[in-house]
DNA sequence: CAGTATTCCTACTTAGTTGGTAGGAACAGT
DNA sequence: ACTGTTCCTACCAACTAAGTAGGAATACTG
């Protein structure tokens, strides 16, 4: 499995995002509670805040923060008292959710599905061999949520 | 996980060596059995015998078989009825071996191996996911080997 | 309404990898 | 010698990943 930076920054910012961006000393920076509203998540984090506490180039995130946004996962408000927050809780997304919204397909072979592979001869036995290996890695991103991550004692479900 | 065309190439190479090149249509191109020597395998089969029935560029797949050889994965023979042969009995190669000889560590982050991940803050746990994930990659093309692939019922152990 | 802060969106640049090619040198048999 | 094959190096073209730049749209504040 290749983990491109965009996946890994696209974690590590929906990780830092669900924390309310806390930074490597465990700084927490400009909570913003925003009260009184039904908005999901509890605090807005400024972009700018997840690219520093993660070291991520910050035009770079922006691009993957809107793909996080298009795909469901964060929430996002514009203006002085703008930023990101997880649009569903941190014990309902999944490693998978962030990297299909990001990444297309988990397996892919020269480009493609796992499923279309158009093999012929000795080596049609190897479509379910990428099958299995699609659902192997499936069964732990999307059994592992945020929520697991963030607790740092057994981190990953089993 | 991606699967490079090398990495595919190099297994569809490996498994028409292990059939003894067999084509699309069933059909054996120059069986060559070079009686009455010590070498592995039974059976050499050419590079442009290869490369037909599994429609790999011939230039491109010489690179890999080489690959393979140096992996310790083939034998070869060079010369007027040279080839190549399985080092080993298709049931005691994986599918895992052949991934790694030709195309390094099976799960890798941003290019570089998925022990090697400088995480700090909330993003430490990462690291584990990287791991199992791989372990569960492992698990599959490890348990998995030429000889079952050529079975065309239960191809994939589980 | 003016001004400011932020997300949003598009186009571009740059460097590295992937897939593939070409041309021989080394080697084995006849 | 001659032929057929593996071996090896260098090279090329296309693509993708990673990162940059510059604004337009939107939201709040005084």
């Amino acid at each position: 499995m290749y983990v491109s930076a965009r996946s890994d920054y696209a974690l590590r910012a929906m990780l830092a995002v669900a924390a309310g961006c806390t930074g490597p000393d465990g700084d927490h920076a400009d909570p913003a509670p925003r009260a009184g509203s039904g908005e999901p998540g509890g605090e807005l984090v400024k972009a700018a805040a997840l690219a520093e506490s993660q070291s991520i180039p910050l035009s770079f995130l922006q691009g993957i923060l809107l793909d996080l946004r298009r795909a469901g996962l964060l929430f996002s408000h514009r203006g002085t008292d703008g930023g990101y927050a997880l649009a569903r809780p941190a014990t309902e997304i999944s490693v998978g959710d962030v990297l299909r919204a990001v990444g297309g397909s988990l397996t892919s072979v020269r480009g493609l599905p796992a499923e279309v592979a158009g093999y012929h001869g000795v080596a049609t036995g190897l479509r379910d061999v990428w099958l299995a290996v699609d659902g192997a890695i499936a069964l732990v991103v999307d059994r592992t949520t945020l929520a697991d991550l963030l607790a740092e004692d057994r981190s990953v479900r089993r």
